[in-house]
DNA sequence: CCGGAACGGCGTACAATGTACGGGGTTCGG
DNA sequence: CCGAACCCCGTACATTGTACGCCGTTCCGG
């Protein structure tokens, strides 16, 4: 497992597969036992089911009966499997139709949906930062999100910042939850069991004389919700957060 | 490299590690070549120099001129020694005294020291998210920034909220930076190289009739940085949408 | 002073991963 | 009908973290 980055190999490879365009000239050989999307589709459910460290060549080409070489007549590599696979979960998201609405209420929208996108797929949190595969999937994902700010005064670039940094956000948010939830699996431990076992030499070492505001933000903050990192709450007070400051910009604009 | 996950271990064995607490005891056998703070620095040394990636075993041990299993006498595993390394450049980044300034500006020196501490060890935005190891530096780090919240008139439940959501912003960029980066480096295509190998085909593929919103400001934002992402000006962008949104919730509470 | 136990250093080995290479069978254009 | 293109895939290799166990050193208790 190298790296979990994408858009590792050729460029227009990458995107002749993202939008599906087959290669030209003479078609040869046996007919394919199987297609991109099947390949794509395996890969994803492994994803969702075991997080992206379970998505190897191996346990691919098990899930669909075929040998682990065999996928490579499909794709390139895995980073190029990786940047389907996002494309393809994009392609499927819900996207809410919220014109007329307020623009706070249609930027709510993005990112409850981004959201329950990566509810449902927690590793697509991990995979890509802020530069997605530029397939299908995502264009029509980008297009609809920027629906969300038509009509705010905003020019294009501006546009795209907000949006950016909506996304942004949101990405963030849930990609803390995932890793907290791998954490959590990984080590067999719950909130509490970790508390147990690390309190006695913390409690002997956090010296509030030293540290006052960490020691007692630390505990409340850990008290208010049930444990260190409440991803939920996070979202919910980011989220406000990040409609505030841009309606600050917005209403400028106005 | 199974993850990059920390935190894996037996947390009572990793904080006394972060807090450099000698197992008690007799001493016996002969005395250690190496300390922790040696392991720990050729560590970030070569992370610093060539990424997360770059920390092997067998990478640290060689830097060290030791074999690779004699650094399982110092951390008990790789997960271990990436939380050490955390917590070490936590506890050297620069901390400005900005006492009796106003709120805004010493959050954004926060945000500054944080984008700084990013800059000099890129893969640091990589490792954790915010849920760092419980170690003298995050601690003193904690501490610090939490005093940029003084006098802001909000309890201590908002000021972890806010504190959070401020460096997931920083962290989030500096994460996107990151892999920005290691993309250019690692397929060893510059932006304007990537864009005339995928240009053509997506000129094909991109219709704006289909697509008229996000072909548009694609473009736009595009030409306006030099790059398809542009970290620095997602940066500058973001904090003023951040910081107007903390002001927000600041404001209502005095 | 000495013997056993604890400890540091590390050579070897193993399992898992992505994937390069090449062979064998299948299909189709000329 | 034959050669070339193509599919499927067995084998092999380099790289990773790290478990296991051997050997020599050091120190405590007698």
């Amino acid at each position: 497992m190298p790296t979990d980055r994408s858009s590792a190999g050729d460029p227009a490879r990458t995107l002749a597969l993202l939008w599906r365009q087959p290669p030209g000239g003479p078609r040869r050989g046996p007919a394919r036992a199987l297609d991109l999307d099947a390949v794509v589709a395996a890969a994803v459910g492994l994803a969702d089911r075991d997080g992206l460290e379970a998505v190897t060549m191996r346990a691919v080409a098990q899930a669909l009966g075929v040998a682990p070489m065999t996928l490579y007549t499909y794709v390139p590599g895995r980073a190029e499997l990786l940047d389907l696979m996002l494309d393809a979960v994009h392609a499927q998201t819900a996207r809410r139709d919220t014109a007329g609405r307020p623009w706070r209420e249609r930027l709510t929208a993005v990112a409850e949906e981004n959201r329950a996108l990566f509810a449902a797929h927690p590793w697509a949190a991990a995979v890509s930062t802020l530069r997605p595969p530029l397939g299908p999937g995502s264009t029509a994902k980008y297009e609809h999100e920027l629906a969300a700010l038509d009509d705010t005064g905003l020019d294009d670039v501006e546009r795209d910042d907000c949006l950016t940094h909506l996304l942004s956000f949101v990405q963030a948010n849930a990609r803390a939850a995932a890793e907290a939830q791998a954490a959590r699996r990984q080590s067999g431990l719950d909130d509490a069991q970790w508390w147990t076992a690390a309190g006695p030499l913390l409690a002997r070492v956090l010296d509030p004389a030293r540290y006052p505001r960490a020691v007692r933000i630390g505990a409340a903050a850990g008290a208010a919700h049930g444990s260190a990192h409440d991803p939920d709450h996070a979202y919910r007070f980011g989220l406000a957060r990040v409609l505030d400051g841009l309606a600050a910009l917005i209403d400028a604009r106005r």
